[in-house]
DNA sequence: ACGTGCGGGACATCCCGTTATT
DNA sequence: AATAACGGGATGTCCCGCACGT
């Protein structure tokens, strides 16, 4: 269950790229394998769920990075609010929006799948729910109550999703900088 | 004459909630036709572009009922841009996103289609173009600049289309009950 | 039913040109109604028995206009069989194989649909009878007998045929100046 | 290994069957797969070309075979060109023309997608080609220039293109006695 | 005689998942 | 752990024929 093996760890990267750049029903399990170089023969043997289960496991992998890119921008604007929540856009607009091969996996997904398939919609909003707790942590001051942190997060995780939404129809990141104009504390 | 018929009405109506439901590819024609009760031999009579031109004629009348929509809440809440504001995200949050069948039409198309569909990737940005244009109308006011009211229509666009993606994820309206309390103006 | 409306004028003209180009069960009925310029609504007034009969009427006229063009040929050739074979070969040579937009018609709905359409092999057999006749006229002379023009009219028929075929496929009139060297008489 | 799959061989023989018998468009893949037997699921990993792939196969084996019967012909009747010649055109009658389900497949793919598909045009003329090459060798001796002999086997190979287009639409061996009788040499 | 619209079936393609074999 | 092969269903597209109304 540890398998590390790269073949594995090729699938889960391929699928990544294909279900952020053209969503998960758009993206084949054949252009999956394609693209990943991957063992067409093997495949179940790593994801005997088939594609969903793929998606899942791509999905964590997804949500996990993404929390921890949060929390180590916290870390590293500890106690300077604005100064974590500026870098937290500017970072979103350089990594994957403006390039429109990337939108954010979550997103795809919540749109897609959430609603006919529960296990899915759950994991999404387990993973909505980390991410707004890490960026509550890089709010939280003596100023502000949790609670009031909390929400404030939630603020700010919805303008960055919409943000990549615009920026990938608008190609362009002013979407971004419109965001990081605005008073968020 | 010809385009008023109901049969092609009713397809556009059904195309639209499939969409919103799961996505562009996901959204069989065979389904679409099904749901619309539509005529299975006359679609391409109707659209003779196939799917593809579907999709481009509902996006087109979902963008400009969101203009319009936006533009009566402007004008209701004249001279009130915190109103308003508070008017758009309440309206939202109502409408669509917590009955998870409903998401936004530009963002699954944005996420899906953009970037391989250069003229969908044209259309959509127009839209989005004009409902920050809308929002903007009503931000209007002798205090704010345009530039400055086009900007903040920018990041509250954003503010709405993410807090879209995540109620409907978390199945709850809390994203919009956030935005609602954050400092827009 | 003597109805030479330009509509179905037009018809048969169309049809004949895609039904040499591309065969008969490629040529639809649509791209048919398309390049003729003719008016969807009434195609089934003209013909009632739908492309079959378009079929049936264009292979008729394609072999009365051949058997005329064979027998003007021999006409004017009257009493030197060798010119009249030369310039049967010479005319279709420039007529119609080297550019390939058009083939014998006869041959293809031979290939496409004489075995199992008893209807059109019959026509297509009393056709390729005619040319045979007409050409053993343009034959006839004190020194063969009607049996052996009837019968090197055949061989000068099917070269003929033969020689669309190949130019056809090697886009060069090569064929056809290869049977005009041969001994026909 | 995998080229020789039984499945892989009755694929390319029932197309060819159809094929001959209906030309390239009217033979549906589901009437193929249904002749052949065939495993319906991988056709696309034999063939991932598609039907157009198969039908390219299915050429290559037809004028191959069609190339080795003619120089069998002519090795037996070496040195004896007229004999040879009427072997050709008994072979020819006896094996296709009169029993109508085939006709010559080359004929077929000429008439219908020699003038839309380059690559197929090109594969046409190179066995139209070989096949005149090979008739030349038969037609070889002291007498005749090889110039004279290449001109000579394309009038014999149109000769006996046509008489099979005329065998199969008056669904009679006459054409091939026709031209058995003709002066060749 | 003609435009518009409908009915339902067939087309080639490609899908995802499962075998048996190695 | 991977290959080759299979099963059968779904995809979007387009077909031909036939209604209506004018």
């Amino acid at each position: 269950m540890p398998n590390d093996s790269t073949a594995r760890e090729r699938l889960l990267e391929g699928a990544e790229a294909l279900f952020r750049k053209q969503g998960y029903a758009a993206s084949g399990l054949t252009a999956i394998l394609e693209i990943s170089a991957g063992p067409k023969g093997s495949f179940y043997f790593y994801f005997p769920g088939g594609k969903r289960q793929l998606a899942g496991e791509v999905l964590d992998r997804y949500g996990r990075r993404g929390e921890s890119a949060i929390r180590a921008l916290a870390q590293k604007h500890s106690g300077e609010p604005a100064k974590f929540v500026r870098a937290l856009f500017r970072a979103a607009a350089k990594m994957e929006a403006t390039q429109c091969t990337k939108s954010c996996l979550a997103q795809n997904f919540a749109n897609e799948l959430a609603p006919a398939d529960m296990e899915m919609a759950d994991q999404l909003a387990a993973i909505f729910a980390r991410w707004r707790a890490a960026i509550a942590a890089g709010l939280a001051s003596e100023k502000v109550s949790r609670k009031a942190a909390e929400q404030k997060a939630m603020a700010i995780l919805a303008a960055l999703e919409g943000a990549r939404t615009l920026a990938r129809a608008m190609r362009s990141s002013a979407p971004f900088e419109a965001i990081v104009e605005a008073e968020w504390l």
